[in-house]
DNA sequence: ACATTAATTGTGT
DNA sequence: ACACAATTAATGT
């Protein structure tokens, strides 16, 4: 466990810290799939990812969702850092887009560790910014961009986060993480397709490349 | 091996 | 958005 932490951390935390988390810690390995987190569940742990992807969605009310942003390898999530105060529940939803292994921090610890390990402080305030950002990043691609771009970008999103050009999902799973219709999704997908983009698959998608747009 | 059913995708209105 | 056809995968017998 020291070793994996260090190869995923050491260029945040010092030393001491990394043991303390290695003690209080505990290693977690979910499959592709796992619901780690519902909304409205209490939070109780910190998740550091130590290997693959998480994919963060939002709902609405009568069973709508959202997908968004991704959590890779070195991130952790930003809504645990806002509940270091108390109990507080979850509002987004945690699922594990690949295989994943990350390690489990009991909240308790984080407020003594902002007062004791300065890269502590530094990789809180740090992850809080660039999860922003990310954020920012999806809102602006909701509100600006037609859904044919987003799809794209949700495409290129796939293939980053799986390392992998084969996408396995139906149109209909898209069409779920992007708040419309499957039709939407099949006919831009098709069009895609004449550009060369991508090759259809029942089941999944292939991508050829983005060169051609 | 065959029939039935369900899921996925394509297309027209 | 809705409806329907066509294709493929999954399941039971």
């Amino acid at each position: 466990m020291i070793h994996e932490l260090k190869s995923n951390y050491r260029q945040f935390f010092e030393e001491d810290l990394i043991e303390e988390i290695a003690r209080v810690g505990t290693i977690k390995e979910v499959p592709q799939g796992f619901h780690l987190i519902e909304i409205g569940q209490y939070v109780r742990y910190m998740p550091l990812l130590l290997e693959g992807a998480i994919k963060i969605m939002r709902d609405d009310h009568d069973g709508e969702e959202l997908l968004l942003y991704f959590l890779e390898k070195g991130d952790t999530c930003a809504m645990t850092m806002t509940c270091c105060m108390g109990e507080t529940k979850s509002e987004i939803r945690a699922i594990a887009e690949t295989d994943t292994k990350l390690i489990m921090i009991p909240i308790e610890k984080m407020e003594s560790w902002t007062v004791k390990y300065k890269s502590w402080r530094n990789f809180v305030f740090e992850s809080y910014h660039v999860r922003l950002m990310e954020l920012l990043e999806t809102v602006d691609k909701i509100a600006f961009l037609k859904m044919d771009q987003r799809l794209v970008e949700y495409l290129k999103d796939k293939v980053k986060v799986h390392e992998d050009q084969i996408i396995k999902s139906t149109h209909q799973e898209i069409a779920y993480e992007l708040n419309t219709s499957r039709v939407v999704i099949s006919r831009l997908l098709k069009t895609l397709e004449h550009k060369k983009v991508v090759e259809l698959n029942r089941n999944y998608i292939k991508v050829i490349g983005f060169d051609h747009l």
